[in-house]
DNA sequence: TGGGTAAACGTACTGTAGGTACGTATGCGC
DNA sequence: GCGCATACGTACCTACAGTACGTTTACCCA
């Protein structure tokens, strides 16, 4: 294939300044796969940056670490969205409703990054899964680990808890972009009966 | 690059069958997947089947054929042994704790093929990843709202709620695999404490 | 003020893997 | 025994990740 040239001519740019940098090559690649879907090249993302390939493998290294560094970058939105939902609010049923709408209409707004991280990539992907799973997962883990130490629970349950809740979300997530008519604040109420009174709901007679 | 001749001559092999059936490249698939991780080529799988590539596209139909079709293996896989670990057993907790211990099981049996699986494919793996979970799930869905409905529940949080356990049985995989020294047993027991009773324990005191 | 060095990029290449067109050898029906 | 369909392998194309190298400019120091 013939390499696609970017419309510069070669050497460093007047003005001695990169041309861009990472936080600039990160934005073109949200806005190629928003645009292209998640199987992008990085020559399109770098077409999109106004640069040539080698200047991505500069800023960001290869497309393993651009796969990282987008999921850092949801996982970033994700924390933040849900932190600014839950703030000040009492653990209970309903702050657990809030975090989950949070976390869905997150990802309902970044719909095709969210694609991209979560399998759209080629290589190590499970590893990548994880590593963004754990961003989310940290900090949930240290909340559960302390109200459950706070309430005179086994805090030991926290690590397996948050990974078991940042999957549910996950998968949930996959599945309700995917096709189910269904509104964010519908599922996350679905999600909470689950989470918060577990399968074992007595008999109603 | 030079295309690795498989050692036969061309032309219709003598006997007039097929070297080898659909099953057959996908047992060769798998052995692949188990010596060489989850980023082995057409070719080498094709090689360790006997054949050459375009056998396997005329068998499978390409790599994300093959992706569903090893899937599907896994997923019945687990199916199978999850029926026959809770077959004759009451729903209630001890149940549940079987369910998910058998999933562990199954899915650390077959390591290489369950990382594969879960997003070592290049291409749409998200829409992959949601068919492998669909599988394991409408079996689940229907289960939980009949249940729901046996003791007087709203059936309609079935289909939520196992892609939910999917999910979290998923991620949880993927984590525990990885690195966490737990046996499976243990990791049930947790998983199944939150599932069941929920994050809603009352305080000890 | 001029020259040397390092920074910043683009060009052009390599390697590899998915996918496919086409040629070749064999079985089977007539 | 002759044609046609079947079952392969060979050889190729294309796309993309990753990289070596050349080109242009800024910056610093004499």
């Amino acid at each position: 294939m013939v390499t696609v040239s970017s419309g510069r001519r070669p050497g460093r740019p007047a003005g001695g300044k990169q041309v861009v940098d990472r936080e600039l090559v990160l934005d073109a690649a949200e806005r190629s796969i928003r645009r292209d879907g998640p199987l992008v090249s990085l020559e399109a993302i770098a077409l999109e940056a106004g640069v040539t390939k080698p200047v991505i493998y500069a800023r960001i290294g290869g497309r393993t670490e651009l796969s990282n560094a987008l999921s850092a970058r949801l996982a970033d939105r994700i924390v933040q969205s849900v932190l600014s939902a839950i703030a000040d609010q009492p653990v209970g049923r309903s702050a657990l409703v809030l975090f989950l709408a949070a976390n869905l209409e997150t990802v309902a707004a970044n719909r095709e990054l969210f694609l991209y991280v979560t399998g759209g990539s080629s290589d190590d992907s499970p590893q990548r899964s994880l590593y963004l799973a754990s961003q989310s997962a940290a900090p949930l883990a240290a909340q559960l680990s302390q109200w459950r130490a706070d309430t005179g629970h086994n805090p030991a349950v926290g690590e397996a808890w948050s990974y078991a809740i940042i999957g549910m979300l996950q998968l949930t997530s996959l599945w309700w972009l995917n096709q189910v008519e269904l509104t964010a604040q519908g599922l996350a109420e679905q999600l909470a009966e689950l989470l918060w009174s577990g399968l074992r709901t007595p008999p109603v007679a």
